[in-house]
DNA sequence: CTCCGTGCAAACGATTTGCACTATG
DNA sequence: CATAGTGCAAATCGTTTGCACGGAG
């Protein structure tokens, strides 16, 4: 295992996850960063929110959607995302640790987890909806 | 809306989605489909099964990995998958079709549903998997 | 001074799109 | 025969990688 270096550059970005409410992409994130660090490259972000996630210091989500999203909230919890601006946020609730999956119902896996995924529309978007429906006569 | 047409294409990508035991990417299907029709574009199968999706005459399956998936089973069921070699498979166990999501802990958001997702490691990855430790001397 | 990390550009994998042609209804 | 659908190639999107240079320890 080869050590890690703390640049400016990992400190920024970590830094500004933590700082994020929501799950940013490694977009997102760059677009932020930027401003404190103008040459910043998206790669050197992505390369380190890779390195931040495999070192456990962030957590990679799976969520669905396109693009991958980071949390630097290393505690058991379930997300939602805006099926309309994929935007992800957290929901605290707490669901059992262990898989309610019986063996027979595996398929023959070897059952390592679950995960639940909340979905729906964000406050942002159904402000928006609202304004679209009004405007349609609806 | 417009009325769909269907094509000799249609109808094959439809026919060997449904007879496919797990949900296959775009590009597997694609792959199978070349057997019967051999001139068939991978742009056609994307169409395909993104119009059939709005239709409801198949779905698509929100779970991790980076490429979509399909499936012909429209009844209300929830997925595993494996983390090594993505392949996805149904799970029958039946979840409570009400979110258990209370409003207080929902961010604002307007909750539209939820889905559970498993994962682990499939019965082909279980026995590479083994071989490969034995070869460790794990 | 050693290499890990960076910026840049090019490569990549999955998906989408513009266009001229084809064939369904 | 109108126009939805096709094949093909090029474009796009998110992400990764090769390489020469820069800076943390």
């Amino acid at each position: 295992m080869k050590k890690l270096r703390m640049t400016h550059q990992r400190e920024v970005i970590l830094d500004e996850l933590k700082k994020s409410k929501n799950h940013p992409s490694a977009d997102e994130l760059y677009d932020r960063i930027r401003k404190q660090l103008p040459r910043i490259s998206l790669a050197t972000v992505y390369r380190n929110l890779e390195i931040l996630s495999e070192t456990g210091a962030i957590r990679k989500i799976e969520i669905s959607g396109r693009q991958k999203r980071f949390d630097s909230v290393l505690s058991r919890h379930n997300h939602i995302y805006c099926v309309q601006c994929h935007r992800v946020d957290n929901i605290d609730i707490k669901t059992p640790e262990k898989t309610p999956l019986q063996p027979e119902d595996s398929r023959g896996y070897r059952v390592a987890g679950y995960r639940v995924e909340f979905f729906g529309y964000c406050p942002d978007c159904q402000k928006k909806r609202n304004k679209k429906e009004k405007k349609n006569g609806l």
